[in-house]
DNA sequence: TTGTAGGCGTTATCAG
DNA sequence: CTGATAACGCCTACAA
């Protein structure tokens, strides 16, 4: 059996009450019975039960974040900022992913909004195009935030894709490259649209011609990202770089161009996106843009406790974009 | 305002207990009545109150899980198996990281016994060789499953690392390697122990001699691990072939060798542990014992649901022991 | 300074 | 079939 105030209050021979307010330090209670019951409680292994708070107070110190894979490594490295700051403000967290799927999503912000979440935190499902269920959560004034898969209508924190970008094509075309293709995500992606208005604005201000058969849309699978290449290489104007929409595309780009003797870094450069692993796990190592999902984790706690706890209307909208930057390596460096 | 089953109540103008009973397909609650309910509840969009059900049933339906590193791929994978098997079982997941800090392990147990989840999931910290706090735990009959990183005296989910380390010696062994170097980890993580007992008795099975000087422990660290690989290189008898303790060992190993010019696939054959996704970013693609971290999530859930379901004492030492597969790949087969 | 009483939202027991 | 009533464990006016 757990140990509740009565069983102490009962030893002790005094009230509940009276016990509560000790265990609070109530400066209206004796130090004398503070320190007798703060004894017993301790040598009880007292536990206050927090179900019972929580029904009182109404909040459990919970947030709820749905994630689409647990085990992609720019979500986990998120959650680890999330876990640190949710940690340090008395917050834990109620962690789960969508798979990818709508329904799924769905089911889980029930889930986590049945089990009287403070707040619930989102990376939408690529899937993902009607905010329905946000928009019903939020009507009730329940606090949402989205990070990273946002949607300019909520409390979001994501990465400034579009200056990531532009920093990305900029350093392409400050290493002499004169034909940059694009591998773009795909549309229903926000970073799709950002990344890739980053390339067009830094086609721009350096002067180069705008081709829009250099710009491919891939949907991020493998074969799509082969296929996306193949169509470069078939073209019959030549090109000398590629801005990859991630890491993992430029990966599978750059294994194509092995097998047709075409040389990274030399013949052609390439840039990925997201400073994953495996930029500097894959040879060459692999000139990305650093989207600091550590941070984002971070920040992305700190807004929505910020919502919670400002009894201010949670609806004005925030957004927080989180500086990118370019980490260069072999594969633009020769 | 949030709907109770006594708003329901007062606008039907029945009592509570009905609405309760309705609400949860009593029998003997009048079918007209119970729609007229369910109807009222839909329409004022009630949700139960988790915390008044959990106070009156001692159970959250959550369990906690602990561990070291959330970006840990291995443990985001473990994690992700967790989350579909809870689910499915309808259980929520309160997951932290103990940033491989025994303090900090200890803090995120109490938090998690605090918040009275139904049990406690961990894969213990690097740092941790004193398991009080979960024995404790277990003397309280309160469920607790270690996974990956365990211990023999409890309830225990891993791979079978034994296997393991003996599939990848036996097969550099068929590959016609006769002086196999280990690469092994810190002392204090049972899979040391575990692989290297694997390797020594591929080495017996197949009649290799065991040579002391062939086996050096590194702490993980990419310093310790080049540090290894130099002290290899400079006995002056040679090795055809390193069985590393993890794949990230083997990648800083073959960026060593690459550098002197040695060949891995070639001049020796390397073999590594986990089957993380480095070993097939890397070049050569590594050859690597898979664990199943995936089944390793499962598996931990359903044998910890198993004890918080059975009445029956939990204290059964219980052992769930996955098995473990080589994978073949360019750094054994050339 | 301390105790009593009521309530948080549900469920369950016991009458009716 | 339905309705009080108590209880889960804690907190907090309000009294004393």
């Amino acid at each position: 059996m757990t140990t509740t105030l009565k069983d102490i209050a009962k030893q002790l021979k005094t009230s509940v009450s009276t016990v509560s307010r000790a265990l609070q330090n109530h400066p209206r209670i004796s130090a004398e019975k503070t320190k007798k019951i703060q004894d017993l409680a301790r040598e009880l292994d007292y536990q206050p039960n927090s179900f019972a708070i929580n029904l009182k107070k109404k909040t459990s110190k919970t947030l709820g974040v749905i994630v689409p894979e647990l085990s992609l490594h720019f979500f986990s490295e998120i959650l680890s900022g999330m876990d640190e700051t949710a940690h340090r403000n008395g917050y834990q967290l109620l962690i789960c992913q969508s798979g990818e799927k709508v329904e799924r999503e769905k089911e889980q912000i029930q889930n986590l909004y049945k089990a009287n979440v403070d707040g619930i935190l989102v990376a939408v499902s690529k899937e993902t195009s009607n905010f329905g269920n946000f928009d019903l959560l939020r009507k009730k004034g329940f606090p949402v935030v989205l990070f990273s898969r946002t949607h300019p209508n909520f409390p979001s924190v994501h990465s400034d894709d579009i200056n990531g970008g532009f920093l990305a094509t900029k350093h392409l075309i400050q290493q002499g490259c004169k034909t940059i293709a694009h591998i773009a995500g795909p549309w229903h992606l926000y970073a799709t649209k950002d990344r890739q208005n980053g390339y067009l604005k830094a086609l721009e201000t350096y002067h180069l011609p705008i081709n829009q058969s250099l710009i491919i849309h891939s949907d991020l699978e493998k074969e799509s990202n082969i296929e996306a290449v193949h169509q470069l290489l078939n073209r019959e104007q030549n090109f000398d770089a590629i801005f990859c929409f991630n890491d993992y595309v430029a990966y599978d780009i750059i294994q194509v161009l092995k097998e047709k003797q075409i040389i990274t870094g030399k013949d052609v450069l390439i840039v990925g996106f997201g400073n994953q692993p495996i930029s500097t796990q894959m040879e060459p190592k692999l000139t990305s843009v650093d989207q600091q999902p550590y941070q984002i984790g971070i920040k992305s706690i700190e807004m929505i406790l910020n919502s919670i706890n400002s009894k201010i209307e949670t609806s004005i909208k925030q957004t927080e974009i989180l500086e990118t930057m370019l980490i260069v390596r072999n594969s633009t460096y020769h």
